[in-house]
This record gives structure tokens, C-alpha cells and sequence, in this order.
DNA sequence: CGCCAGGACACCG
DNA sequence: CGGTGTCATGGC
């Protein structure tokens, strides 16, 4: 399936804990767990075709939404500009690229670790702190751990010291707290505006304007948010001189994901764009 | 060993 | 408002 392609998904940096287990000359395997739920994903290479764990009933109803299959994602790749041989490359090179439709407080959390830390980085603190107090998930493939609640964190305070957050420890704190009060109810933000969304998520502290748009982006799906991180500030002075073309704008949250991959993957941004 | 990572914040002028 | 130093720690 050239429109899906959970490869490329997998370490395009919007989702952290779906990882390829295993990988042979027919077949790859991958794991997805998002909040308390397990998705093992088998890639068939001959037939070119997914097999998942769950029943057509759940699949319907949770992943077909988390992955946003039902989307034909040309509607938003044909506004690339016919001048513009970066994002024509870039969606290319990033063909099967979605914008997955996240939990919420587990995308708040993990791109408050996300901060100055790789993408591998990223991923290992999240599985530690999984692991140090995330409910344990029992199942045919093996042990598991659930992403932690507010109140599973709060209670394992001490032991997250352990999980190489740094200086990002007491944010996450301060974060569940508010949220397991009622104080923060992150299922209300729906009705806001993208730009009141943006204001709201920035009042918890060690959220800055690119953690929250990264939140906007893959848990509320406001396609026309961009996180601008160093990748996409070297692409933003280098392939498009400091300024994205006005009608990209709708969808430049869209745009930044094959930009973003593509940057990243191929280290190309300076090279003749 | 040094450098960078899907940055935010306090402080400054 | 925009610019600067500082903040832990893993990966490479």
C-alpha cells in the first residue's frame, strides 16, 4: 500500500511507541501501543498488504480513525507548487505518510520529553517511564506496558526521577497535576479555535509554541499547524528563503510532515534547494 | 572526548 | 518585542 506506509510513520517523529520488532525478506513486524491499547502490525512484502492483531470491529472503529485511512491525502499534496522541486521531492520520498490521530494527554507528555532530546532519545525516556509506572498489558505476544495516567505518574513520582527527563521532571509533574485535578481537561480543547487551542496548551509550563503546535497537530488534527523545529527552520531558510508560499498555508501542518521526514532522513536541506 | 537533539524559560535591553 | 544564557541527558 503505497498511501500507508507504517515504515515510514514509525520514525517520522509524530508517534513514539510504534517500533519494528522484526524484519526478514517476506515480512515486518510492528508494535503500537497508544494508551493502554496493543496493535501488532505485520507487513506482508510479497502481497504488499497489512495484517493487524485486533478484529475488523475494533479496527473500524479505533485504528482506521487513529491512522487516518480514510483520508486521500493527494487533496492535500497537490497544492505543491510546480516551481517548488523541495516539496515535490519531499513528498515523494515521504509517499505513505499520514497524520495520525493521537491520545491527547499522551502527545502533551511526550513532546514535553521531546524537548531537546533525538528521536531515539525521545523513545527510550517514554518507555522508562512506561515501565516504571505504566499498567502492565498481558497478551499473546508478550508483556507490555500501558502509557501512564496522570495519577499513575503522580503516584510514581520518585521513580520517574530515574527516567532521564531532566530538567523536563518537574513540567511533566506539574502537567498531571493539573490535569488529574479537572483543572486542565484536554477533551474540552476540541471546540477551540486552533489558535485559542495553541494559547490554552501554552499556559502549562514547558510547553513553548512548537511542543504545542506538535500537540495541535497529531492529537487535535489542525492540519494547518507547523511545529518549527531545527529541522524545519533549516528548510524554512534554505529551500524556501525565511517564508512557506501563502496557499500552503491550510495545510502546511500536512506539508511539514514530508518536508520534516525528508530533511531529516536525507540530511539534504543545504545541499541544492 | 565533544557535539547535537522535533525547545522552553528567565532575564535582558 | 527580539536576542542570549541556561537547563539534563542520551546517542553517536
Amino acid at each position: 500500500m503505497k498511501d500507508f506506509d507504517v515504515e515510514k510513520i514509525a520514525n517520522s517523529g509524530e508517534v513514539f511507541r510504534l517500533n519494528k520488532v522484526s524484519d526478514d525478506k517476506y515480512k515486518s513486524v510492528y508494535e503500537l501501543i497508544s494508551t493502554d491499547k496493543y496493535l501488532n502490525i505485520v507487513y506482508d512484502k510479497k502481497k504488499n498488504t497489512y495484517k493487524y492483531s485486533c478484529d475488523k470491529d475494533e479496527f473500524k472503529k479505533i485504528y482506521k480513525d487513529y491512522f487516518d485511512l480514510d483520508t486521500d491525502y493527494s487533496k492535500y499534496l497537490k497544492i505543491c507548487k510546480k516551481d517548488d522541486k523541495f516539496l515535490k521531492d519531499a513528498i515523494k520520498y515521504g509517499e505513505g505518510l499520514k497524520i495520525l490521530r493521537q491520545d491527547k494527554y499522551e502527545m502533551l507528555i511526550s513532546f514535553i520529553i521531546s524537548q531537546r532530546k533525538s528521536i531515539k532519545a525521545i523513545k527510550t525516556s517514554i518507555e522508562r517511564i512506561c515501565r516504571e509506572a505504566g499498567k502492565k498489558i498481558k497478551n499473546e505476544f508478550g508483556i507490555f506496558y500501558a502509557f501512564p495516567t496522570p495519577k499513575e505518574i503522580l503516584k510514581n513520582k520518585i521513580k520517574l526521577k530515574s527516567c532521564g527527563l531532566g530538567y523536563r521532571y518537574p513540567y511533566i509533574i506539574e502537567a498531571c497535576e493539573r490535569i488529574a485535578s479537572g483543572e486542565i481537561k484536554l477533551d474540552e480543547y476540541d471546540k477551540l479555535s486552533t489558535e485559542d487551542l495553541l494559547k490554552k496548551l501554552m499556559t502549562i509550563k514547558g510547553v513553548g509554541e512548537k511542543v504545542a503546535s506538535c500537540v495541535a497537530l497529531f492529537a487535535y488534527h489542525r492540519l494547518e499547524t507547523c511545529p518549527m523545529d531545527v529541522w524545519m527552520n533549516r528548510v524554512l531558510i534554505n529551500a524556501y528563503h525565511g517564508k512557506f508560499p501563502e496557499e500552503y498555508i491550510p495545510y502546511l501542518g500536512v506539508l511539514q510532515q514530508y518536508m520534516f521526514y525528508f530533511a531529516k532522513e536525507e540530511h539534504n536541506v543545504k545541499k541544492e534547494y
